[in-house]
DNA sequence: CAGGAGTCTGGACTCTGTCTAACCGCCCGC
DNA sequence: GCGGGCGGTTAGACAGAGTCCAGACTCCTG
């Protein structure tokens, strides 16, 4: 019996009531965002994945992360131009961006005001709002 | 005599405004964006340039991209995962973006209030701020 | 005219992400 | 048990954005 609980049965679940069927690929997969709770890009799920030995293919991860952001599971974060990253917090948040080590870290929406937003143009609906502040290393 | 003044003396005293010796690519890479006013990607900035006959190559169309936001001339706009988009408006704003279309549009910046930002992480200074209003066709 | 700093360039290269066609594994009907 | 079917996985080829490099060009200066 382990000392801390096995995680793949909430997992499963998780996976489950966002009608996702729970492969073994899957469940490792949401495992390492999840139990890490962090922006992970694919490259950095791919390599968390099979850091004890080979188990998902990189056609797989890319093909997964996709799915879990179509069903509502994890969230794209678009701050770095050269890759995107996977974010298991879907509470509405926002996000500090430091440009010189690429750290990402979240910010509580409630701790935001954002008034006046305009209409949109005709015709469309809103889809997400991002906020982003990007910070560097003092002056 | 042109119907329509040249272009080119003004924005050769932007870039010299700038600290950027103004070559002749440098003036045309300006004259793409500023003339449109628009948010262009690289490729668009050396097609544009290069539209009546090829006159510049694609590594000074990115090395001189890359010059120009450095000197402040420009901003880059990262809401694309696959490209940057670079934005002549240096006045602070925002965007909407068109997560179907592609489309970007400003928005002005007084037009939103933002209230009650966080304090920054200890030692970092704000090196900006992005909101991304992400739109598609309506329901 | 020689030297040198700054700029420009084609093309090779890297990296993220996509695609394809084969393959696997599980379930289900027989 | 046996044969299909079907969703899922896979290696590896491929595509597109962006970078790098070594050579060439431009222009100024001594
Ligand atoms: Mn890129
Ligand atoms: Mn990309
Ligand atoms: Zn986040
Ligand atoms: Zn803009």
């Amino acid at each position: 019996m382990p000392h801390l609980t096995d995680p793949r049965p909430q997992l499963t679940e998780r996976l489950r009531e966002h009608g996702i069927g729970p492969t073994h690929q899957r469940i490792e997969i949401a495992r390492a965002l999840f139990a890490r709770m962090t922006h992970l890009s694919a490259d950095q799920v791919l390599a968390a994945v099979n850091a004890r030995h080979a188990e998902t293919s990189k056609a797989t991860v890319y093909n997964t992360l996709k799915l879990f952001v179509e069903k509502g599971l994890v969230r794209e974060v678009i701050v770095d131009p050269t890759k995107v990253f996977y974010d298991p917090n879907m509470a509405p948040h926002h996000h500090f961006y430091d440009v010189e080590t690429g750290e990402i870290t979240d910010i509580e929406a409630d701790r935001i005001a954002i008034g006046g937003l305009p209409s949109l143009p005709p015709g469309k609906v809103a889809a997400g709002l991002d906020l982003i502040i990007r910070i560097r290393s003092g002056a």
